[in-house]
DNA sequence: TTTGTATTTTTTGCATACAAAATTTAGACA
DNA sequence: TGTCTAAATTTTGTATGCAAAAAATACAAA
């Protein structure tokens, strides 16, 4: 008797390749803007140049490098504008998964969110940044989810996927958070009335105002960024 | 003095398969659910297998094929449901396109949609239908420029590029047809007075609208098909 | 005929090899 | 020292080769 039929043929060389290269372009392992070097990642990820350049073919086409010609491939550098663009269609994306949501979500899937809900705001009053980006994330998919429409779910992750490498560095201002928070009840509240005009208005503020915690951590960084650089220049003269 | 520096170093290989596989699939030159069969295709195109399977890997993550593991790759098939569900998402981009272009179109932009918008009523006066959908997505895609947001508009871009391989087959439906011209009258009134809930409201119906046409077209080419279906058998018996 | 199985053929997936382009380095000259 | 040019090196892009998996075929048994 074969043991529980050995398979699970895991996945195809170039969609692990796929898989690590996107996690470290979102952890900010490789910098914005750093060209993709065949050789060298092909060393490190131990697989040959074939897999791997399927796999930076495909982040291409998910908008995560660029591909520059006869020159490879860089990790996209998001420059504010970008940025704002990005979350001016999440926003977009969101309100529509709300809306959506209020008129398809069952029992189970809203009790669900509630239970997350619950384990968010534990995270929060202790102050668990990690678990609670966790949970956060969590559940604006579950809503996603709950939408039912495969193809806003892809085109959701598509979008967010960009947004993720800015995320990574990001520390919550305290009224900020605070808000955010607010908001995630009356996200609760909109879906459990049902009511899809609510739940449009609470996510489109609630991604504006996410959008204005991340222009502002980039413009800090940045500042920080550029004084370090004044320094060095001081430094040398 | 060199003139003008040569280089217009035209897409690399895979840049143009692709291109020529998107092409394919759109026009149903390639059908739905078949497979891509490497040899085949490189032999056709007069590619290696190598900048073709990366030309692939482009298209899965574009959602145009879909990779199967160790079995290579098949042109998506697009259910009824699969069918809604883009039409659903465009309709939420299509809004947001308008909504924002209301806010952000420039004189020049407007006044050259308004062009547009004469020759497509020419077009329609004529019954002259490629002329007619070449202005028609003309015109949507300059609203969406207009909206000023290149993340909007390559996932306009992106989603929308699904449907065209339903469009492509499609011969309109007079009172249809006349309900469309007359909705893209009114997004030229919202756009013009900056009415940003009209816009966003004329081209959810719009979308809806070319939904519902699609959806009986593709109805009635499964009747079609089914009937002669039976009669083979008929005939076989 | 159908069904199951073994064998052949085809096809995919990955690695390697080679050509072309870009980058770097070295050297000549001012 | 600086700058221009040319050779060397590196890197990307494409083709080819080989192994493993899947599909097709042939054949035996019910």
């Amino acid at each position: 008797m074969t043991a529980e039929i050995i398979s699970i043929p895991r996945a195809a060389l170039h969609a692990q390749v796929a898989h690590r290269l996107r996690q470290m372009l979102v952890e900010n392992r490789i910098a914005p803007g750093a060209k993709l070097n065949e050789r060298e990642l092909s060393e490190v990820l131990k697989v040959s140049r074939t897999p791997l350049r399927e796999a930076i073919k495909m982040l291409a086409a998910e908008g995560l490098v660029e591909l520059l010609p006869n020159r490879g491939a860089i990790a996209v550098e998001l420059l504010e504008a970008d940025v704002l663009n990005t979350f001016e269609v999440m926003a977009g994306l969101e309100a529509q998964s709300g809306e959506l949501a209020t008129q398809r979500i069952t029992h189970a899937e809203l009790t669900e969110i509630k239970a997350l809900h619950f384990e968010m705001l534990a995270a929060y009053t202790r102050r668990d940044l990690p678990t609670y980006y966790r949970l956060n994330s969590a559940i604006h998919s579950a809503i996603n989810a709950a939408a039912k429409n495969g193809v806003l779910t892809a085109t959701y992750r598509q979008v967010n996927a960009r947004l993720q490498a800015l995320r990574f560095r990001s520390n919550q201002d305290e009224d900020k958070w605070a808000s955010a928070v607010k908001e995630h009840g009356e996200m609760i509240n909109a879906l459990q009335a049902r009511d899809s005009v609510a739940m449009r208005e609470v996510l489109t503020s609630h991604l504006n105002n996410k959008r204005d915690v991340v222009i502002a951590q980039l413009r800090a960084a940045d500042a920080q960024k550029n004084a370090s650089l004044q320094s060095d220049k001081a430094g040398l003269a």
